[in-house]
DNA sequence: AATGATGTGTCAACCGGTTGACACTAAGGG
DNA sequence: CCCTTAGTGTCAACCGGTTGACACATCATT
């Protein structure tokens, strides 16, 4: 690996003078600039950006961390931050919690010592004196954690009432809320309990009656998941339509339908929720609720730059989503 | 944040006991170093990592570029590599390359820059000479690069054979082969297209006759992947068994079935590659041709630690692969 | 009493790059 | 001819932590 030295040597030139021109300060002629140039490039010189950092107290890293990438929700939401971060010249550090909070621990204090110059939660976030005498940004994404950490979210509340709202119009009249999360129970701390809130919301008025079931998700493949729904059904056969709050717990209900050989959309409405790449992938393709994820890491990357330019910026960031209708209503 | 100084100054101990209480060398009495915990524990220090790095030339990260995390078969992988890195003390700086070869180009000066320890590589690799004067172990997945960058990869030519072999003992008179991938297409240096080979050397003495499709994945709930694949098949209205080099790309034949009335398996037999959750999602449940992508990514963490250890690694680190028999067959 | 292991401190160099202070030269303008 | 601006160099301090050399205790052994 050259260092400075070498490229200076080559070029003919101080190390200060490399230095100039590698940052731009100070008066450099055309001359010597490309004298420097030529040098780099034949040395294949890239400046030790943990020198620099270390120097700047600033590292360009942003630490992610997720339950688990291998959620569809969350391996796109990874895919646009990572894209995002990249435009604006951070790199990302990914870390998957699992929702251990012990974990969580462990991977926002390895960040804090690897210098992250923020972080981003998607995991839960449940002892929130840990993350408050962090001396450095944290946004949370879909999460609440205290007030003074800005949040990304979407609106889950109008999300469940769009849901509820379609199946009753589609002429439901007995409805299920199927939830559960990949890697444990989702907690009130969670933003999406408001889907549930805007889900029932929506149904006094109309005298329509409604079941829940948390799943404890064991994994993608697993086919208890799927027997578990089975049953529930099997105990409320005239639930005749679905929100799911997440698209790969719908595309569990459509299993559980199809092994009940119960007809899809016209024994049973279902409506899933993110409107993730699966949505469309199963079949009869979801019908779902569209959290604008591009938009979200786009909006959490800024917020972040904003951040550590020392800018205000607002403490809650919701998007609006969308009905998405295809074929399981 | 604290520093070293600081912890010094409050356990009244010079700074050079610090770091040896630290980095557990030379003599120190019990007193002392509870002495110094202390201090840590009250001032809340956390040594500073890039200083550490810079001075030891080893950042204890590394590099890891995808084509995009989006896609489930990487997504499941880059859970799997997280998890063993963070077993063994790596943190992971994700790139999303799309398959981009100027960006592949840019992620790999980038991580160069940042002195990650190694690389692995799940994108193509195009241009050999790039990554070989980088001086610090690659290594490449499912890719063939060169012969001096170790691979890990699944025997994906007996993954092939596996396929057509079952497609055929299932009475299929009429095979189609359907490949593509998100992000551009893939190359002969993926070692996928052995997949196609192993395919076709199971046909030869069976009179079976094939036909193939290479799709260009636009996104995954574009419907016009569905359409050229509907159009495919109404082109070939006598092909009775798919084997698709991806379970998405499996999903998207079912849909295409499901669009052209055709009974799964009755009338159509489809098997996908990889088995990853998406397979067990769909309906009918996919066949599928498992890679182990935990084992897969466990021994790619185990080569880069043998590597950095200056060990010797074997160049070729290829799994089995196994049938998963579902409902789609 | 000499020896050696244990325990701690001081000091300086180092990792690779950045920056400010300052000196010096050459060229151009008024 | 003086002044300013441009262009480059030298030097040292700094980012935060690590390490080796060396000095100087103390304490237990022999």
């Amino acid at each position: 690996m050259p260092k400075i030295e070498d490229v200076a040597a080559k070029a003919g030139v101080s190390v200060t003078t490399v230095s100039r021109v590698l940052n731009n300060r100070g008066y450099i002629s055309q001359a010597t600039r490309d004298k420097v140039a030529q040098a780099m490039k034949e040395l294949n010189y890239q400046p030790n950006e943990m020198a620099r950092s270390l120097f700047r107290k600033k590292s360009n890293m942003i630490g992610l961390i997720i339950p688990t990438v291998s959620h569809p929700f969350f391996s796109e939401l990874v895919y646009h931050l990572e894209y995002y971060a990249d435009q604006k010249g951070y790199k990302v550090l990914l870390c998957n919690s699992n929702r251990d909070i012990s974990k969580e621990r462990k991977y926002i204090d390895m960040l804090k010592k690897n210098q992250v110059d923020a972080i981003v939660m998607g995991s839960n976030v449940q002892d929130v004196k840990h993350y408050l005498n962090l001396n450095l940004p944290i946004i949370s994404f879909d999460r609440t954690v205290a007030n003074n950490i800005p949040i990304v979210t979407s609106d889950n509340y109008t999300g469940g009432r769009l849901a509820s709202r379609l199946l009753v119009d589609k002429g439901c009249r007995k409805l299920a809320h199927i939830s559960g999360g990949v890697g444990g129970p989702n907690h009130a701390a969670l933003l999406a309990s408001k889907r549930f809130q805007g889900f029932r919301d929506e149904l006094p008025d109309t005298g329509i009656e409604h079941v829940s079931l948390e799943l404890e998700i064991t994994g993608l493949g697993d086919k208890r998941n799927v027997d578990e729904l089975v049953r529930f059904f099997q105990e409320h056969p005239d639930a005749d339509g679905v929100f799911a709050t997440s698209d790969v717990l719908a595309a569990l209900v459509i299993q559980a339908c199809h092994q009940l050989k119960k007809t899809i959309p016209q024994e049973m409405k279902i409506i899933g929720y993110d409107d993730v790449g699966i949505a469309s992938l199963v079949w009869p393709r979801l019908t779902s609720i569209r959290q604008p994820i591009r938009e979200m890491s786009e909006c959490a990357i800024e917020l972040i730059a904003k951040l550590l330019q020392g800018e205000e910026v607002s403490m809650i960031n919701s998007f609006p989503v969308t009905l998405i209708q295809r074929d399981t209503t």
